[in-house]
DNA sequence: CCACTAACCTGTAGGC
DNA sequence: TGCCTACAGGTTAGTG
Protein backbone atom coordinates (compact mmCIF):
# COMPACT_ATOMS: atom_id res chain seq x y z
CA UNK A 1 0.00 0.00 0.00
CA UNK A 2 2.15 3.20 1.24
CA UNK A 3 5.15 4.94 -0.22
CA UNK A 4 6.66 7.64 1.52
CA UNK A 5 3.48 10.28 0.79
CA UNK A 6 1.27 7.54 2.46
CA UNK A 7 3.43 6.66 5.46
CA UNK A 8 3.76 10.46 6.30
CA UNK A 9 0.29 10.86 5.89
CA UNK A 10 -0.29 8.18 8.34
CA UNK A 11 2.04 9.99 10.65
CA UNK A 12 0.36 13.07 10.50
CA UNK A 13 -3.25 11.44 10.86
CA UNK A 14 -1.74 10.09 14.27
CA UNK A 15 0.63 12.67 15.57
CA UNK A 16 -2.21 14.78 17.27
CA UNK A 17 -3.81 11.85 19.23
CA UNK A 18 -0.59 9.84 20.33
CA UNK A 19 1.86 12.53 20.83
CA UNK A 20 1.81 12.26 24.88
CA UNK A 21 -0.38 9.45 24.90
CA UNK A 22 0.12 6.68 27.37
CA UNK A 23 -0.39 3.19 26.32
CA UNK A 24 -2.17 2.01 28.79
CA UNK A 25 -2.16 -1.97 27.18
CA UNK A 26 -1.08 -3.51 24.40
CA UNK A 27 -3.20 -6.69 22.91
CA UNK A 28 -1.16 -8.90 20.52
CA UNK A 29 -3.16 -10.97 18.73
CA UNK A 30 -0.77 -12.75 16.90
CA UNK A 31 2.65 -13.71 17.70
CA UNK A 32 3.87 -12.45 14.48
CA UNK A 33 3.09 -10.24 11.20
CA UNK A 34 5.74 -11.07 8.89
CA UNK A 35 8.30 -11.65 11.37
CA UNK A 36 7.10 -12.56 15.11
CA UNK A 37 6.99 -9.34 17.43
CA UNK A 38 10.65 -8.66 18.88
CA UNK A 39 11.19 -10.25 22.48
CA UNK A 40 9.21 -8.34 25.71
CA UNK A 41 7.41 -6.01 23.28
CA UNK A 42 4.18 -5.72 24.41
CA UNK A 43 5.57 -5.68 27.68
CA UNK A 44 7.99 -2.34 26.42
CA UNK A 45 5.35 -0.54 24.96
CA UNK A 46 3.49 -1.14 28.18
CA UNK A 47 2.88 1.96 30.77
CA UNK A 48 5.06 3.95 28.39
CA UNK A 49 4.32 7.60 27.18
CA UNK A 50 4.59 8.21 23.04
CA UNK A 51 6.53 11.39 23.30
CA UNK A 52 6.70 11.97 19.39
CA UNK A 53 6.12 10.72 15.69
CA UNK A 54 8.41 10.19 13.69
CA UNK A 55 9.21 9.18 9.90
CA UNK A 56 12.31 7.34 8.12
CA UNK A 57 11.39 6.20 4.50
CA UNK A 58 8.62 4.15 4.74
CA UNK A 59 8.90 3.16 8.97
CA UNK A 60 7.03 5.05 11.28
CA UNK A 61 8.65 5.70 14.68
CA UNK A 62 7.15 6.05 17.61
CA UNK A 63 9.66 7.94 20.33
CA UNK A 64 8.44 6.38 23.42
CA UNK A 65 9.58 8.25 27.36
CA UNK A 66 11.14 5.07 28.31
CA UNK A 67 13.85 6.28 25.46
CA UNK A 68 13.40 3.28 23.15
CA UNK A 69 11.72 3.72 20.03
CA UNK A 70 8.82 1.54 18.36
CA UNK A 71 9.46 0.84 14.93
CA UNK A 72 6.20 -0.20 12.60
CA UNK A 73 6.35 -0.62 8.94
CA UNK A 74 2.81 -0.89 7.04
CA UNK A 75 3.91 -3.59 4.12
CA UNK A 76 0.95 -3.39 1.62
CA UNK A 77 -1.68 -3.27 3.33
CA UNK A 78 -0.87 -2.83 6.75
CA UNK A 79 -2.96 0.75 8.26
CA UNK A 80 -4.03 2.51 11.62
CA UNK A 81 -7.29 3.21 13.29
CA UNK A 82 -8.75 4.82 16.00
CA UNK A 83 -11.74 2.81 17.74
CA UNK A 84 -14.04 4.32 21.04
CA UNK A 85 -13.95 2.10 23.98
CA UNK A 86 -17.68 1.19 24.39
CA UNK A 87 -17.56 0.84 28.62
CA UNK A 88 -20.12 -1.74 29.82
CA UNK A 89 -22.64 -1.13 32.62
CA UNK A 90 -21.05 -0.76 36.07
CA UNK A 91 -17.83 0.75 34.58
CA UNK A 92 -14.71 -0.58 33.99
CA UNK A 93 -15.55 -3.53 31.73
CA UNK A 94 -15.80 -2.18 28.33
CA UNK A 95 -16.17 -3.66 24.74
CA UNK A 96 -12.47 -2.85 22.60
CA UNK A 97 -14.26 -2.76 18.96
CA UNK A 98 -11.41 -5.32 17.31
CA UNK A 99 -14.06 -7.75 15.79
CA UNK A 100 -12.03 -7.35 12.45
CA UNK A 101 -10.44 -10.12 11.12
CA UNK A 102 -7.29 -8.47 10.30
CA UNK A 103 -6.57 -6.47 13.80
CA UNK A 104 -3.38 -7.61 14.80
CA UNK A 105 -2.37 -5.28 17.43
CA UNK A 106 -4.62 -3.25 19.65
CA UNK A 107 -3.01 -0.32 22.04
CA UNK A 108 -5.16 1.23 24.44
CA UNK A 109 -4.27 4.83 24.86
CA UNK A 110 -4.59 7.16 27.36
CA UNK A 111 -4.44 10.77 25.30
CA UNK A 112 -4.27 13.90 26.60
CA UNK A 113 -7.07 15.68 25.37
CA UNK A 114 -9.37 13.01 23.66
CA UNK A 115 -9.60 10.53 26.74
CA UNK A 116 -8.99 6.87 26.33
CA UNK A 117 -8.98 5.64 22.96
CA UNK A 118 -7.62 2.34 20.95
CA UNK A 119 -5.43 2.63 18.37
CA UNK A 120 -5.31 -0.86 15.81
CA UNK A 121 -3.28 -1.72 13.41
CA UNK A 122 -4.72 -4.16 10.71
CA UNK A 123 -3.09 -5.90 7.94
CA UNK A 124 -4.83 -8.53 6.11
CA UNK A 125 -1.59 -9.46 4.00
CA UNK A 126 0.72 -9.49 6.49
CA UNK A 127 3.44 -8.02 5.19
CA UNK A 128 3.74 -5.57 8.00
CA UNK A 129 6.15 -5.78 10.80
CA UNK A 130 7.34 -3.81 13.61
CA UNK A 131 10.55 -3.59 15.87
CA UNK A 132 11.70 -1.47 19.28
CA UNK A 133 15.23 -0.89 19.40
CA UNK A 134 17.53 1.55 22.00
CA UNK A 135 18.91 3.95 18.90
CA UNK A 136 18.08 3.89 15.62
CA UNK A 137 21.49 2.29 14.40
CA UNK A 138 20.35 -0.75 16.59
CA UNK A 139 17.76 -1.60 13.90
CA UNK A 140 18.78 -3.31 11.42
CA UNK A 141 15.57 -2.28 9.03
CA UNK A 142 16.93 1.45 9.48
CA UNK A 143 20.82 0.64 8.82
CA UNK A 144 21.70 0.85 4.86
CA UNK A 145 18.79 3.18 4.25
CA UNK A 146 20.01 5.60 1.49
CA UNK A 147 19.11 9.24 2.06
CA UNK A 148 15.43 10.68 2.67
CA UNK A 149 14.59 12.52 -0.58
CA UNK A 150 12.97 15.21 1.29
CA UNK A 151 15.69 15.79 3.50
CA UNK A 152 19.06 17.76 3.05
CA UNK A 153 21.47 15.21 2.12
CA UNK A 154 19.74 14.34 -0.98
CA UNK A 155 20.78 15.43 -4.71
CA UNK A 156 22.09 14.32 -7.85
CA UNK A 157 25.64 14.07 -6.51
CA UNK A 158 24.67 11.67 -3.93
CA UNK A 159 22.67 9.46 -6.95
CA UNK A 160 25.44 9.61 -9.44
CA UNK A 161 27.86 8.02 -6.78
CA UNK A 162 25.26 5.07 -6.16
CA UNK A 163 24.44 4.69 -9.94
CA UNK A 164 27.93 4.39 -11.39
CA UNK A 165 28.76 1.46 -12.49
CA UNK A 166 25.11 0.45 -12.03
CA UNK A 167 23.90 -2.18 -14.76
CA UNK A 168 20.38 -2.07 -13.37
CA UNK A 169 17.66 -0.55 -14.83
CA UNK A 170 16.54 2.67 -13.75
CA UNK A 171 13.19 1.05 -12.22
CA UNK A 172 15.92 -1.29 -10.10
CA UNK A 173 18.23 1.34 -9.42
CA UNK A 174 14.97 3.49 -7.98
CA UNK A 175 13.27 0.98 -6.31
CA UNK A 176 16.53 0.48 -4.26
CA UNK A 177 16.07 1.91 -1.19
CA UNK A 178 20.03 1.71 -0.29
CA UNK A 179 20.22 4.38 -3.34
CA UNK A 180 16.96 6.48 -2.06
CA UNK A 181 14.86 6.03 0.90
CA UNK A 182 10.55 5.68 0.38
CA UNK A 183 10.14 5.52 -2.98
CA UNK A 184 7.90 2.67 -4.07
CA UNK A 185 6.23 0.82 -7.46
CA UNK A 186 3.91 4.38 -7.94
CA UNK A 187 6.50 7.04 -7.67
CA UNK A 188 9.66 5.43 -9.45
CA UNK A 189 7.30 5.61 -12.20
CA UNK A 190 5.67 9.05 -12.24
CA UNK A 191 9.81 10.78 -11.18
CA UNK A 192 11.38 8.94 -14.58
CA UNK A 193 8.37 10.39 -16.30
CA UNK A 194 8.62 13.62 -14.70
CA UNK A 195 12.54 13.44 -15.88
CA UNK A 196 11.91 12.12 -19.24
CA UNK A 197 14.17 9.08 -18.40
CA UNK A 198 13.21 5.49 -19.85
CA UNK A 199 12.77 3.29 -16.84
CA UNK A 200 14.18 0.57 -18.98
CA UNK A 201 17.45 2.89 -19.11
CA UNK A 202 20.47 0.97 -17.52
CA UNK A 203 21.31 3.45 -14.36
CA UNK A 204 25.08 4.13 -14.83
CA UNK A 205 24.03 6.06 -18.31
CA UNK A 206 23.17 8.97 -16.66
CA UNK A 207 26.26 9.57 -14.81
CA UNK A 208 29.10 11.34 -16.33
CA UNK A 209 32.10 9.70 -16.87
CA UNK A 210 33.76 11.84 -14.35
CA UNK A 211 31.20 10.74 -12.12
CA UNK A 212 29.14 13.99 -11.98
CA UNK A 213 25.64 13.48 -12.62
CA UNK A 214 24.14 14.23 -15.95
CA UNK A 215 21.72 17.66 -16.88
CA UNK A 216 19.11 14.48 -16.77
CA UNK A 217 19.89 13.08 -13.31
CA UNK A 218 19.35 16.70 -11.64
CA UNK A 219 16.30 16.71 -13.66
CA UNK A 220 14.91 13.28 -12.19
CA UNK A 221 16.25 14.27 -8.45
CA UNK A 222 13.92 17.15 -8.91
CA UNK A 223 11.26 14.72 -10.19
CA UNK A 224 11.42 12.59 -7.25
CA UNK A 225 11.32 15.34 -4.68
CA UNK A 226 8.64 17.27 -6.49
CA UNK A 227 6.25 14.15 -7.00
CA UNK A 228 6.95 13.41 -3.31
CA UNK A 229 6.09 16.61 -2.04
CA UNK A 230 2.87 16.91 -4.19
CA UNK A 231 1.45 13.65 -3.53
CA UNK A 232 2.16 14.69 0.47
CA UNK A 233 0.04 17.82 -0.01
CA UNK A 234 -2.86 15.69 -1.80
CA UNK A 235 -2.56 13.48 1.48
CA UNK A 236 -0.94 10.10 -0.55
CA UNK A 237 -2.60 7.84 -3.57
CA UNK A 238 -5.70 5.71 -2.53
CA UNK A 239 -5.70 2.60 -5.20
CA UNK A 240 -7.53 0.26 -3.59
CA UNK A 241 -7.46 0.48 0.05
CA UNK A 242 -4.87 3.26 1.28
CA UNK A 243 -6.99 5.06 3.92
CA UNK A 244 -5.79 7.96 6.57
CA UNK A 245 -6.28 7.82 9.85
CA UNK A 246 -9.22 8.97 9.93
CA UNK A 247 -10.60 7.05 7.24
CA UNK A 248 -10.27 9.48 4.27
CA UNK A 249 -8.58 8.91 1.26
CA UNK A 250 -5.71 10.44 -0.40
CA UNK A 251 -6.60 12.09 -3.89
CA UNK A 252 -3.41 12.09 -6.15
CA UNK A 253 -4.19 9.21 -7.56
CA UNK A 254 -6.25 11.07 -9.86
CA UNK A 255 -2.91 13.40 -10.86
CA UNK A 256 -1.17 10.26 -11.59
CA UNK A 257 1.12 11.20 -14.81
CA UNK A 258 1.79 7.11 -16.16
CA UNK A 259 1.49 5.04 -12.93
CA UNK A 260 -2.11 2.68 -13.55
CA UNK A 261 -2.00 4.99 -16.87
CA UNK A 262 -2.07 1.57 -19.84
CA UNK A 263 -3.50 3.22 -23.15
CA UNK A 264 -4.35 6.63 -22.07
CA UNK A 265 -2.19 9.49 -23.76
CA UNK A 266 0.95 10.98 -22.51
CA UNK A 267 0.32 14.18 -20.23
CA UNK A 268 3.49 15.84 -21.33
CA UNK A 269 2.25 18.95 -23.72
CA UNK A 270 2.74 18.17 -27.33
CA UNK A 271 3.58 14.82 -27.05
CA UNK A 272 1.24 12.68 -28.75
CA UNK A 273 2.36 9.07 -26.89
CA UNK A 274 0.32 6.26 -25.19
CA UNK A 275 1.02 5.24 -21.66
CA UNK A 276 2.64 1.63 -21.76
CA UNK A 277 2.85 -0.99 -19.21
CA UNK A 278 5.65 -3.46 -19.13
CA UNK A 279 6.62 -5.80 -16.20
CA UNK A 280 10.03 -5.69 -15.11
CA UNK A 281 11.57 -7.97 -12.17
CA UNK A 282 7.90 -9.22 -12.18
CA UNK A 283 6.37 -5.50 -11.03
CA UNK A 284 4.66 -3.35 -13.62
CA UNK A 285 5.77 -0.24 -14.72
CA UNK A 286 4.09 2.91 -16.73
CA UNK A 287 5.71 5.38 -19.05
CA UNK A 288 5.37 6.92 -22.11
CA UNK A 289 7.83 5.46 -25.23
CA UNK A 290 7.47 8.39 -27.14
CA UNK A 291 8.66 11.19 -24.31
CA UNK A 292 10.90 8.90 -22.06
CA UNK A 293 14.18 8.34 -22.96
C1' DC B 1 29.31 -7.09 -4.60
C1' DC B 2 25.45 -7.42 -8.32
C1' DA B 3 21.19 -9.06 -10.48
C1' DC B 4 17.41 -11.81 -10.51
C1' DT B 5 13.69 -14.99 -8.59
C1' DA B 6 10.82 -16.84 -5.28
C1' DA B 7 8.59 -16.34 -1.13
C1' DC B 8 5.68 -14.37 2.38
C1' DC B 9 -0.30 -13.76 2.55
C1' DT B 10 -4.94 -12.31 1.47
C1' DG B 11 -8.26 -10.08 -1.40
C1' DT B 12 -10.24 -8.71 -5.63
C1' DA B 13 -11.05 -8.12 -10.55
C1' DG B 14 -11.63 -10.10 -14.89
C1' DG B 15 -12.22 -13.97 -18.22
C1' DC B 16 -14.84 -18.00 -19.27
C1' DT C 1 -23.09 -17.98 -9.69
C1' DG C 2 -18.52 -20.53 -9.65
C1' DC C 3 -13.82 -21.44 -10.85
C1' DC C 4 -9.44 -20.00 -12.31
C1' DT C 5 -5.73 -16.80 -13.17
C1' DA C 6 -3.34 -12.56 -12.68
C1' DC C 7 -2.19 -8.94 -10.01
C1' DA C 8 -1.80 -5.62 -5.87
C1' DG C 9 1.32 0.15 -2.81
C1' DG C 10 7.03 -4.14 0.03
C1' DT C 11 10.87 -6.51 1.73
C1' DT C 12 13.86 -10.46 2.57
C1' DA C 13 16.17 -14.86 1.59
C1' DG C 14 18.27 -17.58 -1.60
C1' DT C 15 20.49 -18.45 -6.03
C1' DG C 16 24.05 -17.94 -9.62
Amino acid sequence: MPELPEVETVRRGLAPLVEGARIRKVTLNRKDLRFPFPEGFAEALTGATIETTARRAKYLLFRLSTGKTWLSHLGMTGSFRFAEITFKEPSRYYEPTIDEKHDHVVLELETPKDGVLNLIYSDARRFGFMDLFARDEDSSYLEGLGPEPLGNSFNAEEMAERFKGKKAPMKAALLDQRVVAGLGNIYVSEALHRAHILPTLPAAKLVLKTGKPSQRLELLADGVRTVLIEAIEAGGSTLRDFRATDGSSGYFQHRFAVYDREGEPCPTPQCRGIIKRILQSGRSTFYCPVCQR
